[in-house]
DNA sequence: ATAGGGTTAG
């Protein structure tokens, strides 16, 4: 029996498959981005300061007009030359309203509590405390430094308390992440009756997301307050809208969020962008490409911006579609939205993840002293997927003679780089180094990249170890790595250990019981193996289907596994039939240990062959141009037979292939794979 | 005067 299936990714109505082009953004197809381009993003040059401050300072120069220092301050403030101004405002007689708020901002800006707090109380001392447009500012303020105590201290003290006063406060512990906290605040405002406006739905809506420690009461909480805008009518105003379908986009209902976006009356660049970041979000990549393609037709007026181009370019990463990609990447230079820092790192996400690691360097390149931690962490686990661990490490210590501090996914990144190259010694001495000399603490995915790296090296001993001595509850990421290593090395008593963990923690996660499975395959304990798999029956579990997929001329085409074969499919099969009898000849053994099926031999091979990845290989020898890379990426691991074929393959058709599997790149020439079978 | 969407790991 053959499994097999081809589908195109785009809209099963259309004959051929439609390539997701837009009419606006038909460029020739741009691979190198030009340094010239990037020239925006060089600093802009000081500004001057303000030029008769000093003479001013001098007590024998008063100002004739008190308004002449109130003037000043606030010049200064908006120059940003905080502390000029607040040296003057003990000169100051009478600072009015205006200059509070200027003071107030520029310590925002400067993000300087220190000067806050003089502010404050200055303006306590000239009676501005009273003062609920003051308030306001200075909730705003605390809520910056996250100072949340301080923000309803000013809150309790000023009587007055007008609609901004209480939304300021509102929006401080929604965005403070006192989720439950801002609930009551909202809760005391309807029993209070103030009456609300749509800048308190939207507060009180993003603190639901907030809560997130228990996404049902979450889920509930957002519900009651969507009948509460829907019985005052706030519900279709275009922020409280929006806001809504990002609630239910982020609480996983996307198909729900769905139906509120197409339901709403009127949609602006803001709710396009929260409903294509859902779908780029949720896996959904192909949906969101779709979406932003309905957007450039239906609404010829709305402009896409630097967010919503971060999440198309998000989504042609998750596709790993790379003429898509570069179109985007065009029609980025075209708008010059390459001045905006988040757009560019994820282009060099986007290369990397499409396989083109070169084209992600050029960007990086490209941003001389303009990178930010996240584009360094981009690049080096760039090179860390890549299996580049030399490289990754070389980068990490060029980051760090750059002065920029390590975050924690710096850390995930090299560590996932070094594990990927067996590079045990360097791992461990940079997670000694994470601890010691940056002064982070190891999160839960942090010991499993430590399990992963020891564990798959062979040192299940020391990767158990770890986990013995973690200082915090080992959550399902490090169980998972140790039952990986497990299935490399045929642990089944470790394995066993795992699994205890992962099926309570996570029983619905098919993958687990399949690695056991497999695991008791290897270790050829049939009877454990057929009670694991009934295991997955019983609890109705779903395996996810191995899916490939490869792109040519910028159209999708997807392969998944299926029983049965059409006449899409014979040519493909009748190659790899021809494939598989020349690598026999050449000594190649299908490995009919990965199918885990009681069927005989040839019914195996059969299988095997079906696999979807060999499959996406297949297409792409015949409509890949001669020398061009075959791109394919999969949702799954690669299993260990269609490695050694497109080993073979990549010799014997001399071809390139470059395959993404779930966790890393496969570089495949002259029968080698770049990760040296180590994955 | 307060407002809604986005960047890196696995």
């Amino acid at each position: 029996m053959l499994f097999y299936a081809f589908k195109t990714l785009s809209p099963a109505s259309s004959p051929k498959p439609s390539s997701l082009l837009f009419s606006d953004l038909m460029l020739p197809v741009l691979s190198p981005m030009p340094s010239s381009h990037l020239h925006l993003l060089s600093p802009s040059s000081p500004k001057p300061l303000f030029r008769s401050f000093s003479s001013l300072r001098t007590p024998s120069q008063t100002p004739t007009s008190v308004n002449n220092y109130n003037h000043l301050i606030q010049m200064l403030c908006k120059r940003g030359n905080l502390k000029q101004a607040l040296d003057l405002l003990p000169h100051e007689p009478s600072p009015t309203q205006r200059t509070y708020e200027a003071l107030i901002l520029a310590c925002v800006q400067r993000n300087s509590p220190g000067s806050a707090a003089v502010v404050h109380r200055h303006l306590s001392d000239d009676g501005f405390d009273q003062d609920p447009f003051i308030s306001t500012k200075l909730v705003g303020m605390y809520s910056h430094f996250n100072a949340l105590d301080d923000a309803r201290n000013v809150f309790d003290k000023t009587s007055q308390k007008t609609i901004f006063l209480w939304n300021a406060l509102l929006r401080a512990l929604a965005v403070g992440d006192e989720g439950e906290e801002a609930l009551l605040l909202f809760r005391d405002m309807v029993l209070v009756g103030i009456e609300l406006d749509s800048c308190s739905y939207s507060f009180a809506l993003k603190a639901c997301v907030a809560l997130r420690s228990c996404e049902v009461s979450a889920f509930e909480r957002v519900r009651e307050i969507h009948g509460h805008a829907l019985r005052h009518g706030f519900n279709s105003r275009v922020h409280v809208a929006t806001t809504l379908v990002d609630c239910y986009a982020k609480l996983g209902c996307v198909s729900y969020a769905r139906r509120l976006f197409d339901r709403m009356l009127a949609r602006n660049v803001v709710s396009w962008s929260a409903m294509i970041a859902c779908y780029a979000k949720s896996n959904n990549p192909f949906d969101a490409l779709k979406l932003f393609e309905e957007m450039m037709v239906l609404e010829p007026d709305i402009v896409p911006n630097s967010v919503t181009m971060v999440s198309v370019l998000q989504a042609c990463a998750g596709l790993a579609a790379l003429g898509q990609g570069k179109i985007v990447h065009a029609y980025v230079l075209r708008r010059r939205l390459d001045s905006i820092l988040s757009v560019v790192n994820a282009l060099i996400t986007m290369y990397v993840k499409c396989g083109t690691l070169v084209s992600a360097r050029r960007v990086f390149d490209g941003m001389n002293g303009r990178r930010d931690v996240v584009s360094w962490n981009s690049m080096i686990s760039g090179y860390g997927i890549h299996g580049f661990g030399t490289e990754a490490i070389q980068l990490y210590q060029e980051m760090l003679h750059d002065g920029i501090a390590p975050s924690t996914l710096t850390f995930l990144s090299i560590l996932g780089a070094c594990s990927h190259v067996k590079f045990v010694q360097q791992g461990k001495t940079l997670f000694e180094s994470m601890i010691k000399e940056h002064g982070i603490t190891p999160r839960a995915e942090h010991y499993a990249c430590m399990v992963d790296l020891l564990g798959r090296a062979g040192q299940l001993d020391e990767a158990i170890k770890i986990i013995e001595e973690m200082r915090i509850e080992p959550g399902p990421t490090v169980w998972g790595s140790l039952l990986g290593a497990c299935r490399i090395h045929g642990h089944v008593e470790l394995a066993e250990r795992a699994c205890s963990h992962l099926f309570e923690l996570e029983p619905m996660n098919a993958g687990n019981y399949v690695l056991l499975a497999d695991i008791y395959a290897g270790a050829k304990m049939w009877e454990e193996m057929i009670n694991v798999k009934k295991l997955v029956e019983t609890r109705g579990l779903q395996k996810v289907p191995g899916c490939s997929w490869i792109e040519v001329n910028r159209k999708m085409y997807s392969f998944v596994s299926v029983d049965f074969m059409d006449t899409h499919t014979e040519e493909l099969h009748a190659l790899l039939v021809q494939i598989v009898r020349e690598m026999k000849g050449k000594g190649y053994i299908p490995n009919t240990d990965v199918v885990l099926y009681d069927l005989d031999q040839d019914e195996k091979e059969q299988i095997l062959l079906g696999h979807s990845e060999k499959l996406a290989v297949a297409f792409g020898l015949i409509n890949c141009r001669r020398g061009e890379v075959i791109r394919i990426t999969k949702n799954l691991r690669l299993c260990e037979d269609c490695h050694s074929v497109t080993k073979f393959i990549s010799k014997f058709a001399r071809r390139e292939i470059i395959v993404r599997d779930v966790n890393r790149f496969h570089h495949f020439r002259d029968g080698f794979c770049s990760c040296s079978d180590y994955w």
